[in-house]
DNA sequence: GCATAAAGGTTACGTTTGTAACTAACAACG
DNA sequence: CGTTGTTAGTTACAAACGTAACCTTTATGC
């Protein structure tokens, strides 16, 4: 359909494809399919959901825990969980030896959400192992930690 | 340091990741660390880098092309055209068949700076090579195209 | 041919984002 | 203590983004 390389100059170094642009495109493009659950039935955002999912795993935490973690700006960090609480999904907790910080949780009705779209993202996550196949699937993920935990703090 | 899962209840249907958000992460940490080849020497941004990187690879082609193959929004797009154009990195053809269309072709000057920046970023690439090991970043590759084929066109 | 619809791009507008500057609380050091 | 520096988080402002509306040009139906 579309001739390929009408006029490019491929020389043996050429770069065939990009790491950041492949991760890039996959992330967007799966990204894209699962924000109608979270989107539409909660008025969330993309990173509200993703500071839910963080809250909801591995339990009440600080935003700057949150940051590390999911590799966020704290002032995206800060906005969401601003709109988390004006939503009744996380209130938060002053933690007593240290008042810079604060710890959030999730209320019940957030843990509640949490709960179904968890749900939501474990099918989806399985037409991913269907799809791919249930080694390559596993080790996809083992690669991108190792990718994630490489390029933590290089800033 | 951090004691992990302080309160968070963990059934065993428990996600243990989300594969967008892994994607997302690699992609943004990956990203990140490269943006200063494009950004602070040709005051490039992500989009504009991108555009040029497939201009560069798959030869001159219309805007509608690059976004289908980069899974790219076509405002996006248009806006890194025109930058590009400004900075005389490209420059538009018109096609006689379809006025519609413009075929974007990169100027000498884009070109030699395609050039230099895919020397750079297949270093980069190298480095990803080097520390997952050549078949591990095959199979990477793989999967990515993969996953992004399954998703194209699924809005 | 003429009306209608669809495709390639651009523009307008409101929302989201990142950078930098800021506040408040703690830590270190004299 | 008091001064200085650092850390957690918020806010201000400008840049970038997405949605929807728009303008052309091409395709379709009659």
């Amino acid at each position: 359909m579309t001739p390929a390389h009408p006029d490019a100059a491929h020389p043996d170094t050429a770069l065939s494809d990009f790491l950041p642009f492949l991760l890039f495109q996959a992330a967007e493009l799966t990204s894209r399919q699962f924000q109608s659950h979270y989107q539409s039935r909660y008025g969330m955002l993309r990173t509200e959901w993703r500071v839910m999912f963080h809250l909801g795993r591995d339990g009440s935490q600080t935003a700057k825990q949150i940051c590390n973690r999911a590799s966020l700006h704290k002032t995206k960090v800060s906005r969401a969980v601003k709109a988390l609480e004006e939503k009744r999904f996380l209130f938060r907790q002053t933690v007593t030896h240290d008042r810079r910080s604060e710890l959030l949780c999730l209320t019940k009705q957030g843990q509640a959400t949490f709960a179904k779209l968890t749900v939501v993202a474990a099918e989806f996550d399985k037409t991913f192992e269907h799809s791919l196949g249930v080694q390559d699937h596993a080790d996809l993920v083992s690669t991108l930690r190792k990718l994630i935990v490489m390029h933590q703090g290089k800033g």
